[in-house]
DNA sequence: AAATCGGGGAA
DNA sequence: TTCCCAGATTT
């Protein structure tokens, strides 16, 4: 560690370090090109870092990667995406997470086809107007499918950030001042190569606990490490605790195994996905299971209690099989068992079909390319 | 500024 | 268990 009295690095100089070290620790990643082709003058597609991008938001790199490859390879350019069917767009981002930016993605490929004839604006302002797109993500297609200078803020930088320079202000108040520091710090030469580099160093040296400090090219800059103040930063306001919600899921299979299934609103809670019918989710707090709450008399069976994790609520699903053949009700529609990983059902949903139906199992067809 | 919006991996 | 992840949008 540097001596206390020697002059802190300047910001180019720790992005000179942080470039250096992020050449030798270079990732292969799916939506990344291989080390050295920048140098050679080759161009990221924006097509492709647009939807890593997005599918990234608040979701790990493990969680993508098979969702990448599989979009890539069925809509390979912004012009197949705006020509497919939003359903169809809907059922291969299930499984993911954060619906509306599905629903965004499709929305920002037909606007980009029709205005921009398939091109994506080349500017972080342009790209900020586009549908699903905010600060972060404008900043990251800027600096890394345009070689923009963009200051680019996620999550990972914002933990680098706020140690590196022991900033007491918690978040998200502290997010401006966050910006005005890495501004100072990018280089204009590899804007692109930078943003990523950050970002791998708060996923892979400086973590939320324990980070690995006396591997990190800004350690001898860092205020929090000097005073061993590390795990300290972010500082963040506390958040609330989650309600529990209670509520009955209720499957039906066909004597053939087809499974009964409708949509639901396109707006909230897993807006315009497929689900089981259910009980609300808010009516019920006093304990009562739900059976009454069916959509039909049937011989309905209890198959345990599912348990699912939203952001802001626990959900309690009490799960009832039934085995019946009747005409769907209007809108609802009966799913081939074996074709269920193709529909848009979230994984609460499935849960609530595999605790009545144990054989299902996971949803298969999203892990493994077919 | 605060609430809404999923799911899973890591420790 | 707890944390939080390449956040955006709405209220």
């Amino acid at each position: 560690m540097a001596p206390a009295n020697m002059k802190r690095p300047s910001p180019s100089d720790q992005a000179h370090s942080l470039l250096e070290w992020y050449d030798r620790h270079h990732r292969r990643l799916p939506w990344r090109l291989n080390p050295g082709a920048i140098a050679q003058g080759e161009r990221p597609d924006p097509y492709r870092v647009w939807l890593s991008e997005i599918m990234l938001q608040q979701t790990t790199v493990g969680a993508v990667k098979s969702y990448f490859d599989a979009f890539t390879a069925r809509w390979p350019t912004v012009l197949d995406l705006a020509a497919a069917d939003v359903d169809d767009v809907m059922k291969a981002w299930a499984g993911l997470g954060y619906y509306s930016r599905a629903r965004n993605l499709k929305k920002c490929a037909d606007l980009v086809a029709e205005e921009f004839s398939g091109r994506f604006p080349d500017t972080e302002e342009g790209l900020r107007n586009l549908p699903g797109i905010g600060d972060y993500t404008s900043a990251a297609i800027a600096a890394i499918a345009f070689n923009r200078p963009s200051a680019v803020v996620d999550g990972n930088v914002e933990r680098v950030v706020t140690r590196l320079h022991a900033i007491e202000t918690p978040l998200p108040a502290a997010k401006p001042e966050i910006k005005a520091l890495v501004k100072a710090m990018v280089p204009t030469d590899r804007p692109g190569d930078f943003a990523q580099a950050m970002m791998d160093l708060g996923a892979t040296i400086c973590t939320p606990r324990t980070p690995a400090c006396s591997l990190c090219p800004l350690n001898d800059g860092c205020l929090a490490y000097q005073s061993k103040t590390q795990e300290r930063y972010p500082l963040k306001l506390a958040k609330a605790e989650k309600p529990v919600r209670i509520g009955a899921a209720f499957v039906v299979e066909r004597p053939d195994g087809a499974i009964l299934l409708r949509k639901r609103p396109l707006k909230g809670l897993l807006a315009g996905m497929a689900e089981v019918p259910t009980t609300d989710w808010t009516a019920r707090q006093d304990g009562a299971d739900g059976i009454d709450g069916a959509p039909f008399e049937a011989n309905w069976l209890p198959r345990g209690v599912i348990v699912h994790v939203f952001t802001h609520f626990e959900l309690r699903l009490s799960v009832y099989h039934a085995k019946l053949d009747i005409p769907p009700p209007q809108s609802w529609w009966w799913a081939d068992q074996n074709l269920l990983g193709e529909e848009a059902l979230p994984t609460v949903m499935w849960k609530a079909v595999a605790a009545a139906i144990p054989s299902l199992g996971k949803r298969s067809g999203k892990k493994k390319k077919t």
